[in-house]
DNA sequence: GTGGTCTAGACCACA
DNA sequence: GTGGTCTAGACCACA
């Protein structure tokens, strides 16, 4: 995660967290019941603001995605994998839609932007899983 | 312009604007020499303050896109076309790599990436150029 | 004086015709007694608003530079040559002490300043003699 | 700076702070990361709206020496401390061809002008960074 | 507390 | 009539 949150983003850093949780819930990469680094922990990890990390799990609590035991931390909820995933799908075709459209408006051919897009496919252009990600590492595991 | 200008839309409006004019020169609608409405002209027309308008063109001048004259109005620059022209190709390509590089890590295939992009390109999707655009008509072009 | 007066030029028109004036009378290429074209005659040569001329010459005309016969034209007045030599002297110094302190401030040395001075020397960098000067050609000498 | 930016200047003040800001960049005294003062603290000291520097700051945001970081400051990008030290060559040795060769044309010597130069470095002319500047005192040096 | 966006409006420089 | 500069101030997003 801390490879992939880039804090000088013009994308605020709360709402990459977010994405960031969502897409790993959406992957499988965390499950429900596994417990998420405390605010503090990950805000100190990150070097950011713990509120910033707060209103993150917050957003992600009220979505449904996360649920807090007192004491006892942050955990995935059960039940949220297809949800989450939907909800990625749903964002990446839409913004999918928007660039290919400006690509379109600005004279790129169809099989220009194929070809673009075979590139990516073809590299190892993951933009999450491709590093060890901290934010998973730090999670832990339901047993 | 004023059709594709939305005034509620999170994307700030000056924003709007620079992006529409850059997108307007990039494809030749607005060329070197053509004067741009008046600050007060299309801030009448959009419905907002002159100061956003005027905060467009004076961002669009630090690029080096416009020049202004006093008391004259504000003009596209010289030999700005292939700048404008390459920036907006670059900005989408590395949009397309973004959302491309999310689709692959959320398990989308090729298949069904192209899929959605040739949807979009045979769709109207053009953002910008599919509406008689106000800003390119009230343009006054360079004799 | 077409070529040397640059309406895209940040500095105003009417101060670069006043300049330009004020340069040719300390140069001795505009004489008293020597009749200036007409406001209107000038601004249709430049392609300038006639009050960016108009202020131009009633400038001058306060500094005591022109003076208007109705009906007549505008001319130039006697004894104007050494104030223009000085007034033209006194800003080319000042002018000279601002960027040399700046040129210091930011890093470079005498050498380097006088070298850049030898070039500019040697070129013909004349600004304005090089060039047969339009309000010059225009300007009827007193026979 | 706040000794430096006269605020009865013809300069406009955000112009003045955006040219003292290229300046200690481009010499280094402010350097990348370096986080700059709030607009709010800068504006206070300055006695001037806090919009006024907002202005300076987002121009230098748009030239690409600045980023801002929401609700965190406003901080000098990697990789300028060339382009600004070209850029503010550049100015001034265009403007210090300028000025010389109006001196030519105005009939001052090689040795006359370079006498003024000799002059001028000698002299404590430095334009910024003879008194200590408060902008670079409030910035607060990247660790 | 930090910057961003926008409005309303004054006053100025220029054409 | 055109843009430029600046002020005052509201409301928002983010940390």
């Amino acid at each position: 995660m801390l490879e992939n949150i880039d804090i000088t983003s013009s994308v605020a850093v709360y709402v990459q967290i977010e994405n960031h949780v969502q897409f790993a819930i959406s992957s499988g990469r965390l499950k429900p019941g596994d417990q998420l680094p405390s605010v503090r922990e990950l805000s100190e990890r990150l070097g950011v603001n713990p509120n910033t990390v707060a209103k993150a799990y917050r957003d992600l609590e009220v979505m449904g995605l996360l649920f807090t035991r007192r004491g006892m931390g942050v955990f995935i909820n059960k039940n949220v994998e297809q949800k989450c995933r939907e909800e990625c799908r749903r964002r990446i075709i839409e913004r999918l839609h928007e660039v290919v459209a400006e690509a379109k408006a600005a004279g790129m051919s169809r099989d220009e932007v194929v070809k673009i897009v075979d590139k990516c496919i073809e590299a190892d252009a993951d933009p999450y899983s491709d590093v060890p990600s901290d934010i998973l590492d730090m999670a832990k595991k339901k047993p």
